[in-house]
DNA sequence: AAGTGAAGCAACCGCGGCGTT
DNA sequence: CAACGCCGCGGTTGCTTCACT
């Protein structure tokens, strides 16, 4: 699978990566580590960028990295990260670390929105569809939320990158992004917390739990609206809880004057 | 068995932040 | 302090595989 090979006119070769070339650069970065991708592909004889370089190692290469299907506990843990996070996928990337950003990304893309919109929520919100718009709640509608503040539309699932409200979750993101510390802080509160995720610091009973929970889920196929998210009042006492309401007085006026 | 649409996955593109000059 | 270039991120595209008719 992937894209037909093609080179640049500069002789850059792009497109699907080979057996020889993975070795080339898994070879070259045991050796020399990860440094400056502007250069590691000459010096490793590659004739690829650097950019395509980084992307192959981070999300296929890099020791660790896991593929195939994610588990039920991993999808619940990208919603519940997404529902608090939103689209930063490389913040909940963090949180998973045997998966990479664009695995997440995809997931997500192809399978969980799906899967949320068929269960009568709005992936972007997580707050259920009524009537075709998905019901509005201060939390998520206003300036605080990285990833719900993109407007609960009719065809809420597209989302595209050249509309407004990609570029206000754009700005958002970035507003957050500066603070990384508070969100990493942020993060810290929701992972401690069992409710949020349930790949960090479970023991074997409360994962078999969870195993058990998961089979009931699939079996029924996924009808309970409670194992994809909480309902608004759960949601806005968590985020006080963990101080996200904090986070959301914090000065983000240069994003949201666009 | 063939056709077709959906799902899954790998990789590219473009934007914005940040460090350097 | 402005200009420039690199890096990281999120969105999107394109290809393959799978499932259904």
């Amino acid at each position: 699978m992937g894209r037909a090979t093609w080179f640049d006119a500069d002789g850059t070769k792009r497109g699907e990566w080979t057996e020889e070339e993975d070795q080339k650069l898994v070879a070259y970065i045991d050796e020399y580590g990860v440094g400056d991708w502007r250069f590691l592909p000459g010096r490793a004889g590659l004739r690829r960028c650097g950019k395509s370089c980084r992307l192959r190692w981070l999300n296929y290469l890099r020791p660790g990295i896991k593929k195939g299907k994610f588990t039920p506990q991993e999808e619940q843990a990208i919603i519940n990260l997404h529902s608090v996070l939103g689209n930063r996928w490389a913040a909940i990337a963090q949180q998973m670390p045997n998966r990479s950003d664009n695995d997440i990304k995809n997931h997500w893309n192809s399978c969980l929105k799906k899967r949320l919109e068929r269960n009568g929520l709005d992936p972007m919100t997580h707050q259920p569809i009524i009537n075709n718009l998905a019901v509005k709640t201060p939390l998520f509608n206003t300036e605080c939320s990285s990833s719900s503040s993109a407007r609960a539309s009719p065809s809420s699932s597209s989302f595209s990158s050249s509309s407004g409200s990609a570029h206000l979750l754009n700005k958002i993101a970035t507003g957050i992004s500066s603070r990384q510390h508070c969100v990493d802080d942020m993060i810290k509160n929701i992972l401690s917390d069992p409710r949020i995720t349930s790949i960090h610091g479970q023991d074997d009973l409360e994962v078999e739990e969870l195993k058990k929970d998961d089979e009931k889920i699939i079996a029924s196929d996924y009808q309970e609206d409670d194992f994809l998210m909480w309902d608004d009042e759960k949601i806005r006492r968590f985020m006080e809880e963990i101080g996200v309401m904090e986070l959301e007085t914090m000065s983000y006026d240069g994003a949201y004057r666009l």
